[in-house]
This record gives C-alpha cells, sequence and structure tokens, in this order.
DNA sequence: ATTCTTGCAAACCCTTTGCAAGCTA
DNA sequence: TAGCTTGCAAAGGGTTTGCAAGAAT
C-alpha cells in the first residue's frame, strides 16, 4: 500500500550526486554540471528534481535578487533558514530562527489568513566593517 | 553644472504619491492601483521608476519566493511595523511583533553586527478570498 | 529647441507544462 | 504490463529594452 511513489532513474541519480557537490547553484547551474559530467538529463528534469527535492526538504532554496532560485543539498536535515548580510561588504551568513515559520503561520491563522508566507531579513554592518570605520 | 536629471512627470508623482500608502508591493501590484486610482502611467514605466528610486536608495526593495521584487518607500527611521497582507485582494493588516526587534538585535550582535534592520513581511490568503475558492 | 520620459510591443530570462516516447518496478 | 519519467518545445510570468511620439526644462 504504503509503496514508494518515485522511480530512481539514471537522471536523478545523476543528480543526486551532483548534488554532492555542495553550495548553492541555480537550476541551470546544476543542469550545465550535469551535462559536462556526461549526464544526457534534461533541463525540465532538473527543475523537476530539484523541485520535488525542495518539496520533501532534501534541499534548501534561496532566491538572489534576480529571482533565480538557487539549490543546495540539506546536509543535516535543517530547513529553509534566513541570512544575515553585511550593508557594507555584502558578506552572508545563515542564521537560525527555528520559531519563525511556527511564529508566521500562527499569526497568520489568528487573522483568519492561510497560506502563510514569509520574508524576514537582517541586515547589519559585521564586525570587520564596523572596525574599519564605517 | 550639477543640473539634476531627472525630470518630474505626472506618472513619476503619481508612483511617490502610490508609494506614501506604505507597505512592500510588486511593481504590477503598484501599477494597478495607480491605474485603479486614474493614472494612465504604463506598466514599463513604473518598473523604471521603481527602479531608479531603488538605486537612490529611496525605496527598499525585497525579493519574494516565487523571484518577484516587492518595492516599499523607504521611510526614514520611523517606528517601522511588519504587514500580513492577503496576495489576492491586496487587504493589508499592521502586525504586532513585540519580540522581533529584540531578536533581531540579539542575533545580529552574536554574530559581531552592528546597526541591524529587518524587514519582516507576511503574506497569505484572506479568509474572504479562500472562501471564494482561491 | 533640446533632451529626458513615456507607452507599446517585442525581447529576455528563468521556470513550468503538455505530450508522446522511454523506462522502472 | 502499468504508469511514473523524460526530453523537447511551447507556454508562462515577471522584468527589461528598442524606438518613435510626447513632455519638461
Amino acid at each position: 500500500m504504503t509503496e514508494p511513489r518515485t522511480r530512481m532513474t539514471k537522471q536523478r541519480a545523476a543528480i543526486l550526486t551532483a548534488l554532492q557537490e555542495g553550495g548553492f547553484r541555480s537550476a541551470q547551474d546544476w543542469h550545465g554540471r550535469l551535462r559536462r559530467g556526461g549526464s544526457t538529463a534534461g533541463l525540465a528534469t532538473v527543475y523537476r528534481a530539484l523541485q520535488a527535492l525542495a518539496e520533501t526538504g532534501d534541499v534548501d532554496t534561496v532566491v538572489t535578487q534576480h529571482g533565480e532560485t538557487l539549490y543546495r543539498l540539506c546536509e543535516a536535515g535543517e530547513e529553509h533558514h534566513h541570512h544575515l548580510r553585511c550593508r557594507i561588504c555584502g558578506a552572508a551568513q545563515d542564521i537560525d530562527m527555528p520559531s519563525i515559520e511556527a511564529w508566521a503561520s500562527r499569526v497568520g491563522a489568528e487573522h483568519g489568513y492561510s497560506r502563510i508566507e514569509h520574508i524576514v531579513e537582517l541586515t547589519g554592518v559585521c564586525a570587520d566593517c564596523a572596525r574599519k570605520g564605517h
């Protein structure tokens, strides 16, 4: 009854392998690497695979300022997270925000809203830039 | 010598006025409001204006999870609040977030960042729109 | 009069989808 | 075999750009 509903194909295997390389990359970027690596996987297939992986939480995603989505294999089953970015040098780092997701849907629900999505952005001046007098 | 190089046109004035309404909205959203409000400004013009304003720092921008860019007039340091907005009808309401401000600066400090700023926006589908089947 | 700005439509870019052929289980 | 998957190409959705007509200075 509880049969798996995803079949392991050459393409998916190749994508999973490529992802191990780590790092946030766009679907087109991953696709390019696959092709260069000999895989014949099509772009649509890569998009579909990354999408599926994102839905199951196996890959993390972020959206660039150009609207491009970047994917990265999710280490240690962590979820969607946010960034703290330096307004001077642009350096960014991941930050923990375990409760935001829950908070967001709770606040939404309290107001009768469903399908809540959130945007959380933290910026500041990093230690280095502050030291340099900014 | 240092003549300004932007001319104040009806369209730009209308856009600036609309922006005063506050809140993060997409270019298409702002454009829709302008049109409904009687302005004849074209979509491209709205995009160009928002882009210019973002470059001069007069408007803030964030990118949604769908890759849509949202723009908001940059109010000079007044006590800001957060929004919960319906993605269907645009209805929006302010929400309370007593702990976020503190959380933001604490997280920033933990990473050695100073002058922390944050943007938190929530979107969802309001009860009315959900009822209408969206 | 000059030069910037507008509006429209076409172009772009990333992403998604329809569909027939190919594979996995 | 049954039905998920694939690849291609076309369609989508947001944003940008070329260009001639229209304003602002």
